[in-house]
DNA sequence: AATGAATGAGGATTCATTCAT
DNA sequence: AATGAATGAATCCTCATTCAT
């Protein structure tokens, strides 16, 4: 019983937490850092704002922890593609397939992270360090994957190549955005693959 | 005297707007709607905050006329390259080179405007209208230039064509505002244009 | 009509400002520095606490402005006995009853500058800046005034003698604070008065 | 079994409850009351708050906690000297650079405690209650003592004499706050000393 | 004996905005 | 055309305290 109970304090905690991260996360995605108030997650998360400061040193802390989280959903939503088959086109429009469905299943992450990403402020949010982080992440990755994929291309091409695909991803996100329905990410993703294709095989790079 | 004074105080107005304008573009461009607080705009143009709201109705209409304005001297820094001549490709490119070279001198509109976009507030400010606006704006005139350059491509075609050739701008803009030094915006943005050529010519476009 | 309205505001304005001080001066003077509430301030003058922010840039300069004001009123209370005239223990008698009296009316002004002299925070009030700057100047008159009566002493025994002096001010209005009206500070201050004519002649100094 | 870890606890208890005192008489002394947080406290003694309220029921019975506690110390920091033997000179010399040396080594006493007497709030701290007590008890020492010292001086003389002997000390320890290194607390003890001899054989006292 | 979690009240400060002049 | 002054609502965050375990 007592095993039992403690867990429940523990996990009523984590609980806690976890509702807290929710509603932020929701906030936080929708109108970025500063639109991002104790008071709204308090409401939204039924928690009292002091609450809140239990669990978060501060705001700051929150929204990175938001970021961090967010990141890791992410990450899962897009894992699965990984170990497609078949041919460079193939195997280029699957991830891109893949990342096109979980950026439309959990937009908020990309969404915060580019408002983060976009704002200058005198003192740099954790949570854009921290966006900024998981991004250099991304990208090595992709790096990665190019070096791999054209093992013909110098560093730098293949540095401006992932840059040029990271860049795709972010217009293309943000033209679904303001496009919405009448915007098809999937398709256009597709179409960035196959210029993605195209890239690495023709001489078009630095 | 009523009149020289008249002319004087409107004179005078109207240079007190620009610099409110121009306080309020600085700080919109760096921290985004929330973080453009009518105190920090009074600070920096010297005014105090009441006489913004003289110019002014409210920090709304404040913000929407820094986008009306920065659209404005973005297009003017963007205008030159049109009449460029030559084949597609170098048309395209010269395009391509103009826009860069604008992003680069005036980063601001873009940046607010990107952060505009990816807010969703209850009530949504009326510079984001705006910004919505002047950006559909700009894309008819994509669409436009797309029909004239490859007349043979479906209307569905072309707006993808579009939405992909914006998308890429607007993610090269990101990638630099991320990279900064690192990033050479020009020729990313040629490669794009490369890369827009080949898709007016070849079969990817839906 | 003009000037006058003009004026008029300007009164109000610094009528506000009076009023907050007045506020502020009794409620430090009661309850100390952490005990001095914005909120408390803003009930006991009567205009919101947004309005005290208008006039003062934060709380600390608030109650550093209440120190150096209230420094003056306390010196204004004090000059008069100056002028006196006969043996150095008339005139040390009648500045000791100068003192005592002027304590008696405004002890606020006393009462805060020993609190925040006792406190030891990690980022010191300028408010105690602000208390001790002022008693260091009323020290620098205290030595002028020994040297002048006992110019056979050394420095270093003049130093004492101040120390002394004014340790002695401090301590018994500490005692009048504590006891009330069982103690009668003018008599104290004229015993030590008494005392320290005695230490002027005779050689109990360093 | 149970009766070890009872002894164990209860050691422990104790233990905390030592730990708890500790930080917060250091804090205390530097703060005053309303700048000494239980969250302060519990940061510096590594405890929970919750652990402080098993110890503590409030605050206020921490802090006179504190005082109860610390004047034993300053107490006991005192009471060497008391065999001092010799004319009265001698003996008061002693006593003077005895209670000297005590503030010297733990001036954390006397100065929450003058900061809790000159605060005059609603609810008056136990705290503040318990300083006047033991402030009192010493008090009824010094008339004792002046009294053995003296017999030939009325009890209002002696009354007088007393708040004197004690307001220089509480002026000396201000001095010494105030002057650091600056000020050599002992010799001015000293000095007060000699004051007293003058004023317990003297005519000046009412 | 101890503690993780919670909480309402209140802390200082900033916000967009208004208004009399 | 401009501005000093004011203001209520909201901001982030800390406070002393409680409670279940």
């Amino acid at each position: 019983m007592s095993e039992r109970t403690t867990r429940k304090r523990r996990i009523n905690g984590e609980e806690s937490r976890r509702r807290i991260l929710d509603a932020a996360a929701e906030i936080a995605g929708e109108r970025g850092y500063d639109g991002t108030t104790i008071a709204a997650v308090s409401d939204r998360c039924g928690l009292p704002a002091s609450s809140i400061y239990w669990h978060f040193a501060d705001k700051d802390e929150l929204i990175a922890a938001v970021i961090e989280r967010s990141f890791g959903s992410w990450l899962s939503a897009m894992e699965l593609p990984g170990a497609a088959t078949g041919g460079v086109s193939e195997r280029l429009t699957a991830m891109a397939v893949g990342i096109a469905k979980a950026l439309l299943e959990s937009p908020d992450f990309l969404r915060l992270g580019l408002m983060l990403t976009l704002e200058h402020r005198p003192t740099e949010p954790s949570a854009r360090t921290m966006f900024l982080q998981v991004r250099h992440q991304t990208r090595e990755k992709v790096v990665e994957v190019c070096h791999e994929l054209a093992p013909q291309l110098s560093a730098a091409a293949v540095e401006q190549l992932a840059t040029y695909a990271i860049a795709g991803a972010d217009g293309l996100f943000i033209a679904k955005e303001i496009g919405g329905d009448s915007v098809d990410l999937v398709a256009l993703f597709e179409l960035h693959a196959q210029v993605l294709v195209r890239l690495l095989a023709a001489e078009l790079l630095a």
